[in-house]
Formats: structure tokens, C-alpha cells, sequence
DNA sequence: CTCATCTCAGCAAGACTGAGATGT
DNA sequence: CACATCTCAGTCTTGCTGAGATGA
């Protein structure tokens, strides 16, 4: 009765996966406006910001941090290695690895999408004050720490 | 300084956007796995779940219901078609449409998949309280409508 | 003529798989 | 030997675009 009614009445509306998937696309709508015009993208940005945040590091620690698929990663550090935004040199104390370098340039065009994404985020959370703002981060990044774990 | 460290330290980790989209695929991974076992996918539960809803509707209030394109609408509907879960006939007071209706093999579909899709709801948010859960969906839901409007 | 609807063909990005070569 | 790393080739889904045919 009640169940069936709200089941049936915004059934998709308030399902939470549902939900999610639709405000990530609203989400990634705004990052790719937003990165549009620095000729980079999401996957670029990661690598790029991780690789600030870290320091130097192998393909594949940089593809654990950010969840990013041992394949993809090579193909987009081939993309910034292109654009002398990062630099790949042997690891002389494991002949396995690459460890993989932010440059100077590579660094000035992190701090450039960092602005234009600044934007993104407002778009996205214009609905949302401050103090709602900080709640949902805290929501999402305990559900992804869950996830991690598990 | 301090703005500089927060910004490099966790600069991904708190970036919404970039939550946003994190958590939506491990929301997407679970959905999938949980309508593995039906033959369907998300957009097959979106239009079935929308029709149980609002009842018979033209494609393409279906497609504005669900977000979803108006040229994949034609595609899933094929398929539910085939599989008899739906019924297409063109709408007598306007040609152009396709009136599309729910059939009870459908609505039994629709209420197998609400079961499996229960589980992964838990499964995504299992880090969270019921409060919390609340708390969330009505945040996701803000700005859905935010984005609605404009 | 303009606008809406349905349909088709095809694209780009993202997430992912399998396998091979190399090295620990 | 088992295991980790890097690379390549290729797959599938999703979200989306453009254009045509029909009709209001």
C-alpha cells in the first residue's frame, strides 16, 4: 500500500544509485566545459594533479591513486609526454618501472585547469551553501573510502 | 600558503566534480552487476520503471523523463518491444507519436529488477546511516532540480 | 513555414580485458 | 617459479550529434 505507492511514485527519482549516476553527468558535463579550452581532459587533470601532490612516481602507483586503468594511463602519458607537461625516465633501482616527472610547464598547466575548474564546481553546487557544500564531500569521500577498503 | 598546501594536498580527493563521478562508478559497477542477471541495463529500468509510473507516454516524454537521448529511447525500446515488456502503437489524436505501454510480462520484469536493484543501493551506501542516506539523496536531489530549471 | 516526433548511422570518451615483453 | 610493470590492441557502454522522413 504505502510501500507499493512509494515504490511505484519517484521509484527512479529516489533511487540513490540513480541518482548519482545523473548528478555525475551533470558534474562531468561542467569539468569537460570547463577543460575544454586547455586541450587536456579528466584523465589528464588526474595524472597531472597527482603527480603534484606525490612527486615523482611509477605508472602504475599513479594508476592506483587514481583509479586510472594501467592501460589508459600509458596512452595519456604518451599525450602529456607529447606536450612536455611530464617527463618518463627509467627507475635505475627497479628496470620495471617509469618514473614519471611533472615539469615546470607541465605544472603551469595544472595551475591552469585548476582555475577553469574552480568554475565546474561552482556550477555544479550552485544549489548548495557552504555548510551543504562540505556535507556532501563528506558523504561521497566516506562512501569511496568504504569502497576502497572493501 | 595554507591555501597552497590544501590546494595540492588533496586537490583531487576534494574536488566534487571528481567525487561525484568516483562514487557514480562505483554506484554504475554495482547497478550492472545487479541487473547482470535480468538481460536488462540501466536505461531498460529507467524507461520501464518512468512507464510504471506515469503510465502509457510518447518516446519522447520518455526520453525527457529519464534524460535519456531521444535516439537511444528508440533503441532500448526495440529491445523491450522484442522481449514484449513493452507495446508501441501510434497515437490516433497524433501521428507522429508512438503511444507505449506497459505490459504485464514488463511490469513483472520491472519488479524483478526493483529486487536486485535493492541490494545494490546497499551496497553502495553501506557506509552510511539511514539519517545519512537521507541526508544525501536529498542533496543529490537539490541539485538535479537546480540543473532541471536552468 | 516552423516545429515536434521518430528513426537511423555514426562518433568520442571512459572503463575495462587479455596478452605479450621485460624485469624482480 | 610466481609476481609486478609497461605496453599494445581491442571491446563495450554510455552519452551525444546530424540528418532524414513524417506529420501537426
Amino acid at each position: 500500500m504505502d510501500i507499493a505507492q512509494d515504490g511505484a511514485e519517484g521509484r527512479l527519482r529516489a533511487l540513490p544509485t540513480r541518482l548519482m549516476n545523473q548528478v555525475a553527468i551533470v558534474a562531468n558535463r561542467a569539468t569537460d566545459r570547463a577543460l575544454d579550452a586547455t586541450g587536456s581532459r579528466r584523465y589528464h587533470y588526474a595524472l597531472l594533479a597527482t603527480l603534484a601532490e606525490v612527486g615523482p612516481a611509477s605508472q602504475a602507483e599513479l594508476g592506483r591513486r587514481t583509479r586510472i586503468d594501467r592501460s589508459d594511463v600509458v596512452a595519456v602519458l604518451n599525450d602529456l609526454a607529447e606536450r612536455a607537461f611530464i617527463e618518463r625516465c627509467p627507475d635505475p633501482t627497479d628496470r620495471r618501472r617509469n618514473i614519471v616527472t611533472l615539469t615546470a610547464t607541465g605544472s603551469a598547466h595544472l595551475a591552469e585547469m585548476d582555475g577553469h575548474l574552480r568554475h565546474a564546481q561552482d556550477e555544479m553546487l550552485s544549489a548548495l551553501n557552504h555548510e551543504e557544500r562540505s556535507q556532501l564531500v563528506g558523504l561521497l569521500v566516506r562512501i569511496l573510502d568504504d569502497h576502497a577498503r572493501g
